[in-house]
RNA sequence: UCCCCGGUAGCUCAGCUGGUAGAGCAGGCGGCUGUUAACCGCCUUGUCGCAGGUUCGAGUCCUGCCCGGGGAGCCA
């Protein structure tokens, strides 16, 4: 075993990203015991996807030293060294330790969270600006990792200067080596002085995307670019943020991830158009006697659906699990032109038996409180810009509901106060009153106006709410919850839901409904049925209220609305 | 689906009550500069969304269609 202070200051410095290459042939032991070689004939590359952490370990079987780290359920990740030069050293471009070659594809991320400049840095990415000058070229390159790009400062010392760096245009892929050192200049802390920058991909002039402000209708049309740009970057990795403080508050809360369907064969949900799923030729189908298109036919012998919720299936791994959620697109037929619609959209649903609605609603607090500060936490500068592009009250108004109680209030409270408020000359443009459904305005009175702070209005008239909820004492409520925030209104939606098989089927019957369309969901309530509650919330709504993004369209990747799925 | 608004250079837009197209940025050339949405000078670029119509003449007026945006409904 080898030890020394040199090598441990040397596996320290590796963060995530990078890649060794060894050459020639060697062989080696992983850490749990398993032989692998490298080839003998081409130099290997093995990246390391995450940190060497303190569960790396070193071992040398012969001259070779073999860092060797393993991931739990992954494959095994390792660096290798060999064991007879104990110091690493920087050699045209890349580190050579022993017989091994070393590059880094440290992220610009990890090596602005640099505790000090020097050292040698790969930078591997996109041409944001280029800026020539006499004797000096400053090149802005980002790699998506955060919102900072790094700045490459190259000059006629730099190799391939005149023939690569010279001729670089913003979009261009590149590599650039060199040395991190701290910037003179404002704007930056480190920059990177190169002595070598490759050109990897080309890219014209008539590249879309220019160093000036774009309109996002015109960034729709270039979805293919737009990652690249700051805006949609920092929506990006937001929404990477976000999906795993969500992963991670349902799991610290016991709640198991279901995988519900895609694909339902059920057109009763009830919660608005499904996209229809065949295989029966659309020009020509087969059909019936009655010259009717013959279902039996198709793929599922039924007709068959894209899920417009997770729900109903939620339910039956809540009565079993205790605790579930989901988290998985949702399709909506709805010819809706709307800044907050999506025919594909990703929805969240937990479910949790032996849950009422006061459950449900502390439920609600503790989720939105703890993702939205993962998100403060995690992506500072994004929000930064979020806050001075985007949408100035973008953080406050986090922040106003991750410090600020949520205040519970009953509907009929509710509609009370908006009529005092009314009398007093408050101006809705929309009718209020018991048995009226809450518009923006109103939610956003209630809860920027009234008491300032997050609110869940209870207990909704059952006309106006899904047969599925939890029919009151009074006969004339459920118990459904509305989670109201400032600046968007309603943020979650949910309930507890009818656990009383002979409510619920009276209630279907009472919609019009059909009760042998919900025979297993009906079942439920047969066989060990218990109290349970839920809530769904649109992914895309969340993002669009952290970051102020006014179209939804923009918070998601690759938008899917009544015309367009390009991409 | 309904109601409004828009579609002019690669991008962002201007173009008054009809007289046959402009700026900034991008791009090219030159200059200057440890720059950072760099700067300065010169230069290039258009089936004015598509199809009809009115008119001597249409980017401009009318009709239809297509596309985009905003609002409404529906909702997440």
């Amino acid at each position: 075993m080898t030890s020394g202070s040199a090598r441990s200051d040397f596996v320290k410095s590796v963060r995530t990203g990078f890649s060794v290459a060894s050459s020639p042939s060697m062989g080696f032991r992983l850490e749990d015991g398993r032989r692998a070689s490298t080839s003998s004939t081409t130099t290997s590359l093995f990246r390391i996807a995450s940190p060497i952490s303190r569960r790396a370990r070193f071992m040398c079987p012969g001259n070779q030293l073999i860092f060797s780290m393993i991931r739990p359920a992954r494959r095994a990740i390792f660096l290798l060294a060999s064991a007879h030069d104990s110091e690493p050293r920087p050699t045209g471009g890349t580190l050579l330790i022993g017989g091994v070659t070393m590059s880094s594809s440290e992220s610009i991320r990890s090596m602005l969270r640099r505790e000090s400049a020097g050292g040698e840095a790969v930078v591997r990415g996109w041409l944001r600006t280029v800026r020539h000058g006499k004797g000096v070229s400053f090149l802005d390159v980002s790699d998506g990792s955060c919102m900072d790009g790094l700045q490459v400062v190259a000059s006629p010392e730099t190799a391939g200067y005149e023939e690569v760096v010279k001729q670089l245009s913003t979009g261009c892929s590149v590599v650039a080596r060199g040395e991190l050192v701290d910037s003179p200049a404002k704007g930056q802390r480190f920059e990177l002085k190169a002595r070598d920058v490759e050109l990897v991909g080309d890219a014209g002039e008539d590249y879309p995307l220019q160093k000036k402000r774009h309109s996002f209708e015109f960034l729709r049309t270039i979805a293919h670019l737009r990652p690249r740009t700051n805006t949609i970057g920092a929506v990006l990795r937001v929404r990477n943020a976000a999906s795993m403080a969500i992963h991670e508050f349902f799991q610290r809360e016991e709640f198991f991830y279901l995988h519900t369907p895609i694909i339902t064969a059920s057109d009763a949900e009830g919660a608005g158009e499904m996209f229809r799923v065949t295989t029966l030729p659309v020009g020509d189908p087969p059909r019936n006697k009655e010259g009717q298109v013959d279902d039996a036919q198709d793929f599922f012998s039924r007709p068959a659906y894209l899920t417009v919720s997770g729900q109903l299936e939620g339910e039956i791994g809540a009565l079993a699990m205790s605790r579930v959620y989901t988290f998985g697109p949702t399709f909506r037929a709805e010819n809706s032109n709307t800044a907050r619609h999506l025919a594909e959209f990703w929805m969240v649903e937990p479910e949790a038996a032996f849950y009422d609605l006061d459950d449900l609603a502390a439920l609600s607090e503790r989720f939105l409180k703890s993702v939205f500060k993962d998100v403060l936490d995690r992506c500072e500068d994004d929000m930064a810009f979020f806050e001075k592009r985007i949408e100035k009250q973008a953080i406050e108004r986090m922040k106003t509901v991750i410090e600020r109680p949520f205040e519970r209030i009953p509907y009929h409270e509710a509609i009370a106060i908006l009529e005092k408020a009314r009398d007093r000359g408050e101006s809705f443009e929309f009718p209020v009153g018991f048995g009226l459904d809450l518009q923006s305005e109103h939610e956003r009175y209630l809860t920027e106006k009234h008491t300032g702070c997050p609110i869940v209005v209870t207990d909704w008239p059952k006309d106006i709410k899904a047969f599925y909820m939890y029919r009151n004492d009074d006969e004339e409520t459920v118990a459904a919850m509305d989670v109201l925030v400032g600046g968007v209104g309603e943020i979650i939606g949910g309930s507890q839901r009818e656990h009383r098989a002979d409510v619920l089927e009276a209630t279907i019957r009472a919609q019009g409904l059909e009760p042998d369309d919900y025979w297993w969901y009906l079942d439920l309530r047969r066989f060990g049925s218990v109290p349970h509650a839920g809530f769904g919330l649109g992914f895309e709504r969340i993002i669009q209220f952290i970051t102020g993004m006014a179209n939804i369209r923009d918070v998601i990747p690759f938008p899917r609305t009544p015309g367009s799925a390009e991409f």
